[in-house]
DNA sequence: GACGAGATACCGACCGGTTGGTATGTTCGG
DNA sequence: CCGAACATACCAACCGGTCGGTATCTCGTC
């Protein structure tokens, strides 16, 4: 359990790339196994059917996604509501190269599979859903800044994720990232308006 | 052309339903002829593949829910600001029953096929920047009645559907449409105060 | 209004290839 | 020599799609 193995971690890299650009329905057991460079035994030593692995490829997305968001920079700020708005930013800032390199394989699995395959989409929930607390917790900090009480930190947190994910899809049906960033743009205004000091009591930035 | 034929019309209706819960991919033809009670010589009689009914599907889609909003009663209120509320209120009205039936057919395919199905895709993208025009008429209406000029009435039209297909995923990760009744309540609020008058000066409301 | 020719709508057996999955090795470090 | 990590060969079910055939309708001709 200690260090991965390298067949099994080949092939969740492998369902990474593959579902992303092509679902998870359409990718199959043995084009897996292609892309990984590795034989259909090997899969099935690994991994009791073509489900676990989504399972697996999900865990492991949100623990990739995970660290990426937890060494990100934009942590440093001081203010919360700062520390949000870098958030998206860097968000923004990941809207790059071909769509399938920067769209979201959980949230791609969960609409094929929300109603038939119960533990994937449990697994893609608990991906969105953790990715969002971490969110939370700045959101909450900032609304007692601020004093804003006219919604929860989790809803909002929720938003964010709602706004990414479809950004997603229009970058899809559009081929491009260029309407996601617009989307990701129009949230950080909402986020700065929700938060502007109604008295203008001077902020300092930064 | 006049009267629609009621095998394919059937055929059409099963791929909604079914490629809503299973997705297109798992979705296969045997069963869709089943579902509609059909054979599968009368599917290829009236469509040459697979993928010709889900471009049929979508257009289909884009015809009914364009009758659907064109004769929605947001259209009444003089302000076309408040006609983009009340398409808002709208759409959260529409957040009833299982998800399959709320949620969207496109923005579920297009995630699917958008990098393998070329011409699916692009029928996709055309139901929804064509129900985002619909919109984009009275956000630009209102731009100009208020004075705002930070952004495009495109780009908000647009993420109003970002916001929508994307609460839809939250609800097939999460099971329900709480989350997404709560993440229109947020693009409502961002709508109010990227309009609410700096200034002050009156407004009459209905 | 009888008639046949062609078009349309539909049927269901069938096809080759692919699917997820299995059964049975083989290899190799400890 | 045992078990983990693979490899190979194979399978039944299912996949999208084909094809020869039939039932019914339309329409021009006499």
């Amino acid at each position: 359990m200690a260090r991965e193995s390298t067949a099994r971690q080949k092939l969740v890299d492998a369902a990474l790339s593959l579902v992303r650009t092509k679902g998870y329905a359409a990718t199959s057991v043995d084009e897996l196994c292609a892309r990984a460079g590795v034989t259909k035994g090997a899969f099935f030593h690994h991994f009791a059917n073509k489900d676990a692995l989504a399972v697996a490829a999900a865990e492991h997305w949100s623990e990739m996604t995970g660290a990426l968001f937890r060494d990100a920079p934009y942590h440093r700020h001081r203010d919360p509501l700062d520390r949000v708005l870098a958030y998206l930013d860097f968000r923004k800032s990941l809207l790059k190269g071909a769509v399938p390199d920067f769209t979201c394989l959980v949230g791609t699995m969960v609409q094929e599979v929300y109603a038939t395959h119960p533990d994937i989409r449990a697994a893609c929930d608990a991906s969105i859903s953790g990715h969002a607390a971490t969110l939370e917790a700045d959101i909450a900090e900032a609304m007692k800044l601020y004093g804003v009480t006219s919604f929860t930190a989790a809803s909002l947190a929720l938003h964010t994720q709602a706004v990414l994910q479809g950004a997603f899809i229009l970058a899809k049906a559009k081929g491009g990232p260029r309407i996601a960033a617009a989307s990701i743009d129009h949230l950080r205004r909402y986020i700065e308006l929700l938060f502007q000091p109604k008295d203008h009591k001077g902020r300092t930035r930064q």
